[in-house]
DNA sequence: CCGCCATATTGACGCAGGTCAAGATCGCGG
DNA sequence: CCGCGATCTTGACCTGCGTCAATATGGCGG
């Protein structure tokens, strides 16, 4: 093989087109016709791939693009003016970071990389111009932000009523079901994120999330060893975490006060 | 008067145009030449007031319509398969409910009014194509999507490490700044929640925060008297809740790992 | 104006989970 | 292959806040 053989497969792997992409039934092309996708295409960046701990921006830094998740993951976290981090998100393939600072146009959030992690570059401004000219894509963006202030609410609800148990559970089925989403195996996979990461995200401490595992393991819902989790008990888990399982049939509607 | 000068009058009451609206520079309007606002008008549905313990719309329902606050309150809360309530927010004038349904198109909490309260209902699918016409209107609603997941990070930031001492005076700074966004004094205001809304929402007892009341006013830091708040000490308060003071200067960014 | 019910306050007590501390285990660089 | 630092586990202890219970207060309907 040629250097030169070589370089075109690395172009060729940071070059994935949205058509190509396996994750574009999650990400921003969902429901975008094939023409108007190369429109997107033409508009997005793919940036070297972040080495572990390296970060994507720093709270404070002018935005000016979202991202997409291509491979790996990443953790968002605010630094409060004691230095203290607290997690506000992991992120998996396919998902966006950065649409917190489209409103006053600075990041509050600094987002770095759990493992090497590679991502798609959104300039914002080229994005809001398209998304005027293609209907599908500015559904699909309203989509996805709604999503996230979704998510970010079952996440509020987690960490105002929960016990540690439960948010534990709550944050492994999320997990499991977005990886499943991504067409990875539900119930066994790898924590990109350590004990400490957990814990911060779920407002714990490091102790209590480890001391959790080990319970959870003695009672047979799972398998843990280091990075590396087996589900074996999902309903049981459903049960745990105090979520309806996503099978179960839905309840009537509730009435006013 | 004839009772048709009433009626007239009534109706001005419902039908005040975004362009004279006070609330044009929060609200979905903000930044949009004067002849868009018509166009934007004319999507937009003033309903009649809701009464207090009123709904605007229950979970599970179907999304067709996001709203503007016009006046009054509401808080917006889910409900657990076992009946409890989680508040997860409270939304006032110029501010919009609903956006956590354009994901799925149902609504994944329920809204209901704290006092009497006026909406403006605004289509989702017209806003969608007006939005795509209009820049600026399209602009502003990824600003307010973006804005509400930046508050919900603040508010998960706040479950996830701060004391109740912290959470409640941040939930009153939060209040006192979106009143004073508003034209509202600061420093005297009415809680139009009750103590049992506040607690759940902030993911304490009733008892805690009634409390942490009673400490805060032996404290000197404000005075509470049912529903009616005094905050006598900002820079104090703001020092308890652990939040730069909006005056503060901005931190130096930080580095990586 | 009175009585009742919703709402709020205050106190006593217990526990989930935080903190501190001591190992254990892993993985990486030399 | 070894040693050291990072990460994780486990134990002992303590505290902030939840729970339970009693009392106060206000507002509203009759």
């Amino acid at each position: 093989m040629s250097s030169e053989t070589k370089t075109v497969l690395t172009l060729k792997r940071f070059k994935v087109a949205c058509g190509d992409c396996s994750l574009n039934t999650l990400c921003l092309p969902l429901g975008m016709a094939a023409d108007d996708l190369g429109r997107l295409d033409a508009i997005i960046e793919r940036k070297r791939p972040l080495a572990r701990t390296e970060n994507l921006y720093h709270c404070g830094e002018q935005f000016d693009a979202i991202y997409a998740v291509r491979s790996g993951s990443l953790k968002t976290y605010a630094t409060s003016e004691h230095g203290e981090e607290q997690i506000l998100g992991f992120h998996l393939p396919g998902e966006l970071v950065g649409l917190d600072a489209i409103a006053d146009g600075l990041h509050p959030l600094s987002a770095q990389a759990l493992e090497t992690t590679s991502v798609c570059e959104i300039p914002f401004d080229k994005l809001e111009s398209l998304s005027a000219q293609l209907p599908s894509l500015q559904h699909q963006l309203l989509r996805l932000m709604s999503l996230e202030i979704h998510d970010d609410q079952k996440t509020m609800t987690a960490l105002a009523q929960k016990s540690a148990e439960e948010r534990l559970a709550a944050f492994l089925i999320s997990l499991s079901t977005r990886l499943q989403q991504r067409g990875f195996s539900p119930n066994r996979f790898n924590l990109s994120m350590s004990r400490g990461d957990i814990a911060n995200y779920l407002g714990l401490a490091l102790e209590t999330v480890s001391r959790v595992f080990t319970r959870m393991q003695n009672d047979g819902l799972l398998r843990v060893e280091r990075k590396a989790v087996e589900l074996l008990d999902q309903d049981r888990l459903y049960a745990y975490a105090g979520t309806p399982c996503p099978s179960a049939s839905p309840q009537s509607s509730r009435h006013s006060s």
